[in-house]
DNA sequence: GCATTTATCGAACGATAATAGTTTTATGAC
DNA sequence: GTCATAAAACTATTATCGTTCGATAAATGC
């Protein structure tokens, strides 16, 4: 064929046309024909914009991170930003949780080091603990992220079943457990947050048991409370996503 | 050659040597003629026992978390024992970093129920909280242990270098984080169940962070912490640390 | 002692990542 | 405009590896 009248591979369309193979076929039957056959080329042809597999899914992992959706800045205080942001990531990790994998090998943390800076520049604690606090959060928000992630791949649910009998604590704790993955998700943020003493910032006199936190945050649940529905995100405008 | 004397291969001696050739040649150089290589076998007799590799590579994955050295219990209470069960667990899971990411594909959670219906069922927690608590925990602990084995395998830096003058505070945080690895998730798990209210119960003379007895990163309490937690959101304090 | 089952091996197949060399077109200097 | 050079695709090929199949011989059971 010789060299087309425009360039038909790049680098980040060959990338899409990777993450959209994994998406429907899964990262293991990833093959560089079908990536090929997707964008109307043949595979060794991407040998010139690649040096090797490897190197075309870690452009898919940086997709991964590069499409999240940023919630707009400046509307929030720190704490309800900072778990905005953490679920946003959450969210888009989740879009493609066969290729959510690729976020481990390939992990991209150049490209957060950014917000990071800009996170801990405004973040209420002593500077010695907030590089604690920036991590705990990563590790928090894509840990979860790739477990409910790998679930989802395999089809599974994320707690396996079990013998109530043999294991009754779990089992009630399994059936007193009104979150979905995602509330349990900005809960386990929220709890977090509050182990380093970053509660809601109300710019009235601190209130002890604050209530209308920002994420779910938790209250003493006494057996009558009435909890709310399923999900409530911290954002009061933004529908959960489906 | 026929049926042999002794039974050559079993399941768990093949994992175990699946598990040796992931340890010095990395993941991706695993091959069934190496493991095969290793237990003087040829390569097709693995699938006598086995249907795939990936089922060779699911009781590899068994294997991290078979390999857990539980510490004694009854020694302690609630709080220090569940940090002492996550640090052993994530240590274990680090003695093989090459063989870590398995964890996310083949994750053996019904290993855990058992363990878990022993922790919720002594969690000083209301019983709609103790599920949030449990598998944050399993997320902070197989999210931080992951992370960091993927760090180690590929020979990297937990924090890549960046330009100080671009990221000042993150450089500033960075410099100011007198932690190491461990202890810092020592201190994640920490502040994570002070943020349910799980705080320590001994009136002890506060030790001060090296010789503590978990790790190095559990933080003195003041004395009047009430135990039970029902909600305690923790006032922003400043341990001092360091 | 003989049939059956068990547990290995050898050979071969198919898929696939990667390399090498070829071809055609665009680009830039004169 | 012409021409040399680089760009960007292709074809052909190789090597590796997971997997299957049939053969084989030792162990087991009646």
């Amino acid at each position: 064929m010789g060299r087309p009248g425009k360039q038909l591979i790049s680098r980040e369309r060959a990338a899409r046309a990777a993450l959209g193979v994994i998406d429907v076929h899964g990262l293991d039957a990833l093959s560089l024909e079908l990536v090929a056959q997707r964008m109307g080329v043949k595979a060794p042809s991407l040998y010139y914009h690649f040096k090797s597999k490897a190197e075309i899914l870690s452009e898919v992992a940086r997709l991964l991170l590069l499409d999240v959706k940023l919630p707009k800045p400046e509307t929030h205080e720190w704490r309800d930003a900072i778990i905005e942001l953490n679920l946003a990531t959450r969210r888009s990790i989740l879009q493609h949780p066969n290729a959510a994998p690729l976020l481990l090998q390939f992990f991209p943390r150049h490209l957060l080091l950014g917000a990071y800076n800009h996170w801990i520049s405004t973040c209420p604690l002593p500077v010695e603990q907030r590089m604690i606090l920036i991590e705990g959060l990563e590790r928090l928000t894509f840990g979860s992220a790739l477990f409910e992630a790998a679930c989802r791949a395999q089809g599974i649910e994320p707690m396996p079943s079990f013998d109530r009998e043999k294991l009754p604590h779990l089992a009630e704790a399994v059936r007193s457990n009104r979150l979905d993955q995602e509330s349990a998700f900005v809960e386990t943020l929220s709890r977090f947050l509050d182990g380093f003493g970053i509660t809601r910032q109300t710019h009235a006199p601190a209130p002890r048991m604050s209530e209308a936190k920002v994420g779910k945050a938790t209250h003493q649940r006494t057996a009558d409370s009435p909890r709310r529905a399923t999900r409530r995100p911290p954002s009061r405008k933004k529908p959960a996503r489906v």
